[in-house]
RNA sequence: CGCGGGGUGGAGCAGUCUGGUAGCUCGUUGGGCUCAUAACCCAAAGGUCGCAGGUUCAAAUCCUGCCCCCGCAACCA
């Protein structure tokens, strides 16, 4: 019996669970149970990641301590496991003891492999933002391009890992294990990264408090990265007191995959493994990397307001229905987009069609001909039985892959196939002429038998629904075995319990007019995305206010605008040449070529901040702001309401 | 030359690694059936596979160049 250890990438707190968590897990999900199925002894993993400065610093903000905040987000995670009914084995955190215990140990053996040094790291220092900041981005004067305000010139000591080190050990493991990333695409993006060479890492930090104190580096931190991937084998007992998991799946397991976005492969397709191979530790044996959900072929992002909240549609339509849609309808590895309409079609006609139509229609039959029980003769010799074969084939050989909408389009081949026997043996006029005898009994018995296959396929995908199917179909207890795959197990003379609606036909149009977000949903949803993390400290209602002094020291004129043209490379920002009437005009850069067009602006008259200190934006050096009306980051620019000689003050 | 993804019938996508008559779902049109969740079955229409070269007996697939779209990074003084 195999092993086969999976792992989903550990989910930083800093915000709820959404779309793509949740997808990821599910693909685990669906992998494992397979696995399981396939007589695997299996092991999933998922878990959270709690460490670092942004934890530490939205805690703060939201006056709450790091461990209130996870323990928040957390809870989130684990409602989604009963409410998607997630299998996994165990969920680690990287604040628990026996995490740093494996970190511990990890970072032990790298030491002694003397894979570390420390070094002197310095930079521009933002003490607010506790962070390092290149010459290139700060702001004007030396300033934090976050909080404007100066920073200082600051070395820290670090310690770092001798990443280059391991270029050619990690170039050499890619050509002896042309799958230690997939899919293949993957594999070619990394490689040609690691060939461009490896700089050494910086493993810890000063600056930070919220984690593990670096063993032999006082006031040294673990960097978030080192700490949080070591949470697949610290999770197995790796450095702890109890190793037997770890030996068992780890150190001699036979499959060990890393299931992870593609966003983050690079660090477990080339950090990750030089940490175990400094550390004399087995790597994984496969990272996979999937892509990401789009929202209408657009980006999903919380400013947009186009997230898809999975809670509505898990109310809704049930979670198997968006496990379902999820596998369907992203080809594994790449991206794909999902939408109301997209959802609403595969529900209406692959599940509620296909699937549940083809139960009822099935179980109906064989009731009325059979007195509310399966058919009495098996059939053993039918057209169904090879497209069955082939189609139980193509399932596994994808399931194999990964290629989830692959094994989910085999199964229904055999749904269609199925459908089509029923139309051409007609057993409704079976049931008027004949009466039940063995003919009728067979046609229907395949029917049965056609579904129960699809339905054992489905397990992995949609356990809850899978299992209803199964008992509508007279097969009793869920199988636990992929065996279960052979033609034939349907049971005779079984008990056939009235069937009831699996999936509802969705009436599309009605739903996609209740589904519009109305304007007020973004707000709604922001307000609440930031309640936890609002800062009640301040005490906002008294808005502190300027005199008139201050408000001079800003001179604000009237300028027209001379000439403009958009910043090469750039897609926000537009140089503009203006008259403030101080004879010769002037060059100032303003982001907003979103909103206008260089040839509308020539010869408009604007108000600009002529007293601004010089910066540089895209290597054009501006000299001034346009000042524009904000709506919501969109700008839309002032004009002075009649014709006025350029240089007026504005007041 | 910043990094990456993509351009295939009306829509959404497979297929490209491993060249060999272009496929799936939805939609449209016509027909059939009436057991079933207005579901199911059959048939048809619809594509010069972004463009231009090249390799080859043969290119959506391999090579070269170009165009367009979308993300990331940079950037709203």
């Amino acid at each position: 019996m195999s092993t086969f250890y999976l792992t989903t990438p550990i989910y930083y707190v800093n915000g709820s669970p959404h779309l793509g968590h949740m997808y990821t897990t599910i693909v685990g999900d669906t992998l494992v149970r397979y696995r399981r199925m396939a007589g695997d002894t299996t092991y999933f993993l998922t878990g959270t990641d709690e460490h670092g400065q942004n934890i530490e610093r939205a805690a703060r903000k939201a006056g709450i301590e790091p461990i209130e905040l996870a323990d928040r987000v957390v809870a989130d995670y684990v409602r989604l496991r009963g409410r998607l009914g997630f299998s996994y084995d165990d969920f680690i955190r990287t604040t628990e003891e026996r995490h740093r215990w494996g970190v511990e140990e990890i970072i032990r053996r790298i030491e002694a492999a003397g894979d570390f040094y420390t070094a002197v790291h310095e930079g521009w220092y933002c003490s607010p933002c506790e962070t390092f900041y290149t010459e290139k981005e700060l702001g004007p004067g030396q300033t934090c391009p976050v909080h404007g305000t100066p920073v200082e010139w600051k070395s820290e000591e670090n310690v770092f890992f001798r990443l280059s080190k391991y270029q050619t050990p990690i170039l050499d493991l890619y050509k002896r294990q042309p799958d230690f990333v997939r899919p293949a695409t993957r594999m070619n993006e990394v490689r040609s990264f690691v060939e461009s060479g490896l700089r050494d890492l910086s493993v810890s930090r000063a600056s930070v408090e919220w984690g593990i104190p670096f063993p032999g580096h006082a006031g040294q931190t673990v960097y978030v990265w080192l700490d949080a991937l070591i949470n697949y084998i610290s999770a197995l007992g790796f450095g702890g007191p109890s190793t037997a998991l770890y030996e068992r799946f780890w150190e001699h397991g036979d499959t060990r995959v890393n299931l992870v976005g593609k966003d983050i492969l690079r660090h477990h397709a080339v950090y990750w493994p030089a940490f175990l191979l400094s550390a004399g530790l087995p790597l994984p044996t496969t990272v996979w990397s999937h892509g990401w959900w789009n929202r209408d072929g657009r980006k999903m992002s919380k400013s947009q307001g186009n997230i898809v909240r999975p809670d509505d549609l898990i109310d809704r339509f049930g979670s198997d229905a968006v496990r379902y849609f999820l596998l369907r309808e992203m080809v594994f590895g790449q991206d794909a987009s999902f939408s109301d309409e997209a959802f609403i079609d595969r529900y209406n006609s692959d599940l509620a069609n296909d699937l549940g139509n083809t139960v009822s229609r099935v179980v109906t039959l064989a009731r009325k001909a059979f007195d509310g029980k399966t058919p009495p003769e098996r059939c053993a010799d039918n057209p169904l039985i090879a497209v069955a074969r082939q189609s139980v084939a193509d399932y596994r050989a994808a399931m194999e892959e990964l290629a989830f909408s692959r094994a989910l389009e085999a199964l229904w081949r055999l749904l269609a196939e199925a459908n089509q026997y029923i139309v051409i043996n007609e057993p409704w006029k079976l049931i008027k002429t004949e009466g039940a005898r063995e003919r009728l009994s067979k046609v229907l018995w395949n029917g049965l038998e056609a579904v129960r296959l699809v339905a054992t396929g489905l397990l992995p995908f949609m356990p809850r629904v899978a299992a209803e199917v199964l008992a509508a179909v007279g097969s009793a207890e869920p199988p636990t075995s992929i065996a279960a795959l052979e033609w034939g197990g349907t049971p005779t003379n079984a008990e056939l319990p009235e069937p009831k609606p699996l999936f509802p036909r969705i009436d599309k149009e009605a739903y996609l007019a209740e589904a519009k977000p109305p304007e007020t949903e973004k707000k709604t949803m922001e307000t609440a995305e930031t309640a936890p993390t609002a800062a009640p400290a301040a005490p906002a209602s008294e808005p502190s206010r300027i005199s008139v002094d201050q408000f001079f020291q800003a001179e604000l004129k009237v300028a027209t605008i001379l000439a403009a043209e958009p910043v090469p490379k750039s897609n926000k920002l537009l140089k503009l040449s203006v008259d403030v009437g101080e004879g010769a005009p002037r060059t100032l850069v303003a982001g907003i070529a979103l909103a206008y067009k260089p040839e509308d602006l020539v010869g408009k008259q604007v108000i600009v901040v002529a007293n601004l200190q010089p910066a540089k934006l895209m290597g054009v050096e501006s000299n001034g702001m346009v000042l524009a009306a904000s709506l919501d980051g969109k700008p839309v620019l002032l004009h002075p309401a009649a014709q006025v000689p350029n240089g007026t003050r504005v007041k």
